[in-house]
DNA sequence: TGACTACTTGCGTATTTGCGCAAGTGATGA
DNA sequence: TCATCACTTGCGCAAATACGCAAGTAGTCA
């Protein structure tokens, strides 16, 4: 098939949803840093080069968008990817981005 | 290969433009559309629903991101998708989105 | 219970984004 | 050249977003 279903505004919300979660550096810099797998929020923090407080909203973003989730241990909370399609999803970004 | 590529600052930037053309139900709407064929702006301002020159804006935003390219007809200025793998892109979202 | 660590949430601010409306540009045809 | 159609750009405003900092919450251990 070539052509696109039309969706209905309900679900586009949802898909925008998701480009949104795509669409900050920071955040892109979190998935390629979880891709070697999972990292504690000051990990995330230290890697990626910002503060507590503002890498926990980044992932919060993230996470309502369905592209990460978490595990806790002890007071450590551990982020992953969600599904091996955020990394395809972001790959193929990457070759559109020219 | 499971482990991602780390970007630099400025690549990772580029990526994030596509994400944040992607990040808007309207434009979403709008790749929708031009995957059944080429449309004119005041096509697609009418089909979507919004004033030509807030489309114009919005695909200012696809363009400069590379997911439409543009023919010139005369006065009129047909868009279309730049490349299959913008509808690749943007399914992988839609089966993303829970 | 109290101190400590790890994280989240609230708040104020600067920046960005989406939109409507008006004005500008560019190609066509009388 | 002038009028017209199709589109783009400029401008002002409201809403959303990213950030830093302060305060709050949650789990652990003495």
């Amino acid at each position: 098939m070539t052509s696109a279903t039309i969706s209905s505004e309900i679900d586009r919300e949802r898909f925008a949803a998701v480009g949104r979660a795509l669409a900050d550096p920071k955040r892109l810099c979190v998935l390629e840093t979880l891709a070697a797998g999972e990292r504690s929020v000051s990990e995330l923090s230290r890697d990626v080069g910002c503060q507590v407080p503002n890498m926990s909203q980044h992932l919060a973003v993230l996470r309502s968008a369905g592209l990460v989730a978490t595990r806790r241990d002890g007071t450590t909370v551990y982020y992953r990817l969600a599904d091996s399609r955020v990394l395809e999803t972001y790959r193929l970004i990457q070759t559109l981005a020219r």
